[in-house]
DNA sequence: CTTTTATGTAAGTAACTGCTTACATAACCG
DNA sequence: CGGTTATGTAAGCAGTTACTTACATAAAAG
């Protein structure tokens, strides 16, 4: 591995663990195991090292290569549910990043988020009216409801609790969630 | 207001906006109008007046004020998924910082966040079980659902993307989640 | 009136932080 | 071989930060 990969790796743990501030840069430095100096040659400042790793481990490369499952009914929310779930957690230290960056959000770290959102639900939007046969406007709103509940659940389970959920609760709730936004009106 | 109210209040809307690592104790004593000396003197340390900004300003008595509603079926989940979700708006703040701690979790912040989980947990058990009549076991998922949703919505909406939601936004996605949740065998 | 209490000002300290400069070294390239 | 490239070491700088000490002052309490 090159320097530079070493330090963007180094540099991704940490600011997971600690945030951008709580993290300093020869702490990032020592976990990649070089000099102070060739981080700041390598990337020009803390703040420039922090934008790289937020596109270097963004999440919505792995949100856009999930294919959308064939067939029709819960059977095809409940696959992607999953999928989308395993992608979160797979990408678990990015989304701590974000939700750490919080507070005084730059437009960078806001633009992120939108974009995740987005592609969450041009995801969802195309498997809600291809698998279930819903009206545009009935589609977006369930759109919402199943993406705000994975992403709500995946926070509070893995991210907060800092746990990992046995795979049957995975399932179970994924296919709580699934039957309760595929039947009824909505 | 007393020096300590002012100090509490400031320090509550800089860590909000700034998290803990990016407020200073200069910052917080200018804008509670009081000096740098006197936020010592009364809370000893930075980690301390933090400690009691969580305590100060804590979302759990609010949930635990909001009373479970009369009658049954979808429209006792509307009522409380709009009380709960305008009580998250009220404690926005105090949200933004519970977030931006996710990082470096330290055991009070986790403690403080399961103790939300819970409450809430326990307040949507009580409505689910008198308001629809189900087992333990489905009352239980479908709360997670619930609950998981309103958070998950709030966060993405509110938190993230820093804006108010217009009242009809809010109803048509509590509604659509009850109707979800309130149907179906999920 | 005198003491206590709450607050302020001034000054400073020790540690840390992001970042730089100067110089050495070793591997690779033509 | 000679030069470029990538990395290291050492030293440090200027600014910031949490927190302290010493002393003043004004209001409140007894």
């Amino acid at each position: 591995m090159t320097a530079r990969e070493r330090i963007l790796e180094a540099a991704y743990s940490c600011f997971s663990r600690k945030g951008y501030f709580g993290t300093t840069t020869r702490e990032i430095s020592q976990a990649a195991g070089v000099s102070e100096v060739t981080l700041f040659r390598l990337f020009g400042s803390k703040k420039e090292l922090f934008r790289e790793v937020l596109i270097n481990y963004s999440i919505i490369p792995d949100i856009r290569a999930i294919s959308v499952p064939e067939g029709s009914g819960e059977e095809v929310l409940i696959d992607i549910g999953l999928k989308l779930f395993f992608s979160l957690r797979e990408k678990k230290e990015f989304l701590k990043i974000l939700l750490s960056e919080v507070t005084g959000l730059t437009e960078e770290v806001e633009e992120v988020y939108s974009r995740f959102v987005e592609t969450l639900e041009e995801l969802l939007g195309r498997v809600f009216s291809s698998a279930l046969s819903l009206s545009e406007g009935e589609s977006r709103t369930k759109v919402k409801v199943f993406r705000s509940a994975l992403f709500g659940f995946f926070i509070s389970e893995e991210v907060f609790q800092g746990r990992e959920l046995p795979y049957e609760d995975v399932i179970r709730f994924v296919k709580s969630l699934s039957a309760a936004v595929s039947g009824g009106r909505g």
